[in-house]
DNA sequence: GAGAAGATCTCCT
DNA sequence: GGAGATCTTCTCA
């Protein structure tokens, strides 16, 4: 399990979001460990995507997205839910995958305990449910996600074939036409709307 | 310093 | 299918 290096993120932000599906976000926790194939992301950029936290220029809250590539960027929304998402680009252009949904393939029982509901299917199937289920808080914004540390991404061990689809955003007013979305086709973890 | 909106989830009908 | 929950961040004065 080695994470992916730099230079996978520090592409254009809507290539790294394809490609980061089917791969594993690992969450290394002194519980156990859990392990959840990405199966939904959005991409956002700068000044060119009014949906994006960056469109209107750096603050203190999206500087990250301004930095580096292959960090951690979550924030805080609607007074309940934590957002994981994993800047891209260069230090001059601004941008950052949401990661929406997840499938856990391991430690599925850690991550009930850090959620109240049963069905396997509930567990990950949205941005807020997947970070509350890998126990992700505004604590882990801004980790190098390169490193083998306590949350990490890597490819899988076995190499599934799979059907990517592209779609418009959710949950967002402006920006709306732009074909930002991917998802794994067929998969029953991808959040609806 | 105040007001409004937000990359959502859950419960209720 | 719709509204309430709930609080951080941004914008403007």
């Amino acid at each position: 399990m080695k994470p992916l290096p730099r230079s996978f993120y520090s592409r254009e932000t809507a290539i790294v979001a394809r490609e980061l599906l089917g791969k594993m976000l690992v969450r290394l926790t002194d519980h156990g460990d859990i392990a959840a194939k990405i199966v939904e992301v959005e991409a956002y950029k700068g000044s060119d995507d009014p949906a994006s936290h960056a469109y209107r220029g750096k603050t203190s809250r999206n500087q990250l997205m301004f930095g580096k590539a292959g960090f951690t960027y979550i924030y805080f929304i609607y007074g309940n839910h934590y957002c994981l998402n994993v800047t891209t680009e260069t230090e001059s252009i601004p941008g950052a995958v949401l990661i929406r949904a997840v499938e856990i393939t391991r430690g599925q029982e850690i991550a009930r305990r850090n959620r109240r509901v049963e069905a396997l299917k509930e567990l990950s199937n949205g941005p807020g449910k997947l970070t509350q289920a890998l126990n992700i808080t505004k604590a882990h914004n801004g980790l190098d996600l390169t490193e083998t540390k306590e949350l990490f991404i890597c490819d899988p061990e076995v190499k599934e074939s799979f059907n990517t689809v592209v779609t418009k955003r959710v949950g967002i007013k402006a920006g709306r036409e732009k074909p930002w979305r991917f998802y794994l086709k067929d998969n029953e973890f991808v959040s609806r709307s």
